[in-house]
DNA sequence: AAACTATGTGTAACCGGTTACTGAAAAGAT
DNA sequence: ATCTTTTCAGTAACCGGTTACACATAGTTT
């Protein structure tokens, strides 16, 4: 591996020299300039980023701890913040934490000595208290641990009650709802969405919400349940798309079509929603963009400039497709 | 940040001795052990990963290069990789290559200045000679690029064998085949399994073989082409699921019943299979096994033990579901 | 012409670890 | 009792960059 001395010597200059050509910064000649940027490119070198790091005391590296990258609705998340990343000179390592709170600590440590410049969390397990003290910028995205950290969200509330109304408007009279897990925020939010649309309705029960873990298979085996012991339900609102998937599926094995008994609506807008048969209309997110910013806002944070507002609450909107 | 050089201060020992308890190397007294080990302790400190790496010349970082995380063949295989790392004690930078050459160069060069001890690369783009200068361990995942560079890859052959003859078997009388691209060489190595079996039925002609990309919308369009121009068709053998739940489509829209009136089978076994209704019957590769293995062998060439052999084909494995 | 400023370059310390080398003390061998 | 070997610990060089500081020369002011 040649090394910046390598190149003085090439050069015949000093490495302090080199150094300025390579970062643009204080004075050099036309000549030494035109010197040194040819020694650079006749030994082909490259500065070593780790030797960098270590002055400079940041590494061009953010940390992703996301529940897990199987989950379909993170890779695009992922997929966005690496993009952006990448683009302002920026690496991401990734780490799945499994909503496993010690799994999680052990990569904030990890991260913390390879000096990444800053995180990217989607959790529910980690404590506002925990990352203070990391002393690194740090983004929470998809989920809110507190109000004074840089979060990126969705009006979860508000996409609950859209979804409702939906189902309400298209005629449906008994919308029952797959809430997602008490310890996650975005459930919650979205539980009480449905609430406000459908709690002061005559026929409204709590035995209407039904508990999922945002998962498929438990969407299908409570879905059926539900259908079993409340045969008049004829609209399901699912808290994300793969439990509304789940739920059609358990609407086809209790012998009801989609959408003609049934109509099935999701929540976050997952290529899954695209894929199925029929395609699920659903709440889509602006995963993309919510990423994107993500990563915007967590850069800014790292080169120090200043945040207008560090509360992101994006907007979502209503897909229609073939479920309803 | 604590240093090492704090611990000895605080311990009154030097800092060859701090790093010696660190990485249990020489010879150490009990109680000066026990001294550094309390000192380490009350100060919190982490050694630095940065500057152990720049000595060491090691980051105890891989890279993982994909073409898109977003494709959802690789978030299992990324997972796979990323636990198989954790737990023998590296850290994975994830990039997208978007199978575009020069962006994928351009990660080598970062992954190659960030020291990373290694890189998994799915690309069908990166040359056998590019992979040599990089003069670092690499493993190929998915692709294979040359017979000389590790590889992790399954019998696509065989598998897509196995899934035309299963169409056969259950009566299909003609059997089309959706293929991948020409420049991936699974692509091209399940079209030719397609054709060990059916070349030599009279009815056979190349018609029966339609190009697709891997991606579901151009799938269902030459889908429903096939299905216009070919309406004896009743199977599909789809060289990917993606492009199999796209034929599911192009089938319904031409009021077709699967599987009553066309079998459709996939390749790859993602989760979008089980996702799907009816549910996908396709050739499962073990993802997560595919990416352990990589990321095992990876970490061995890295660690510089003897690896027995370079070039590993995992068997796929036939999984009947409800759309054959 | 003297004083000052702007420009160009080199030396060496520094970032925070690891380790080769050195020397002293303790243990074992003869 | 002497010699050898083993154990223990410190000093300083090194990894490959960056930058404070020093110094020299050229260009401007007064």
């Amino acid at each position: 591996m040649v090394s910046i001395r390598d190149v003085a010597k090439h050069a015949s200059v000093s490495v302090a020299t080199v150094s300025r050509v390579l970062n643009d910064k204080g004075y050099v000649s036309v000549e030494t300039r035109k010197k040194v940027e040819a020694a650079i490119a006749e030994l082909n070198y490259r500065p070593n980023e780790v030797a960098r790091s270590l002055f400079k005391k940041q590494s061009k590296t953010l940390g992703l701890i996301l529940p897990d990258i199987m989950n379909p609705f993170f890779p695009e998340l992922a997929r966005a913040i690496e993009d952006t990343a990448a683009k302002l000179g920026y690496t991401v390592i990734l780490c799945n934490s499994d909503e496993d709170e010690e799994k999680a600590q052990r990569y904030l440590d990890i991260l913390l000595q390879k000096y990444v410049d800053g995180i990217i969390l989607a959790s529910n397990t980690i404590r506002e208290k925990t990352i203070r003290e990391l002393n690194i910028p740090v983004v929470c995205i998809d989920r809110e641990i507190s109000k004074d950290i840089p979060t990126i969200v969705v009006d979860n509330k508000k996409g609950a009650r859209t979804a409702t109304q939906f189902l309400k408007d298209k005629g449906r009279k008994r919308i029952a709802h797959i809430r997602g897990p008490f310890d996650v925020s975005n459930a919650n939010e979205r539980c009480e969405g449905y609430l406000g649309i459908v709690s002061s309705e005559d026929w409204f029960t709590e035995s209407y919400i039904i508990n999922g873990n945002y998962h498929m298979e438990t969407a299908t085996k409570v879905a059926l349940a539900l259908l079993q012991s409340h045969p008049e339900v004829d609209g399901i609102f699912a808290a994300n798309d793969t439990m509304a998937i789940g739920a059609m599926k358990a609407a086809y094995q209790h012998g009801l079509k989609v959408p003609e008994d049934i109509s099935i609506i999701g929540f976050d807008g997952i290529a899954l929603a695209k894929a199925s048969i029929p395609e699920l209309t659903t709440i889509e997110q602006p995963l993309y963009a919510l990423g994107q910013k993500a990563a915007k806002v967590l850069i800014q944070l790292i080169e120090g400039q200043e945040i207008e507002k560090s509360f992101h609450q994006f907007d979502v909107q209503l897909v229609e497709r073939e479920s309803t």
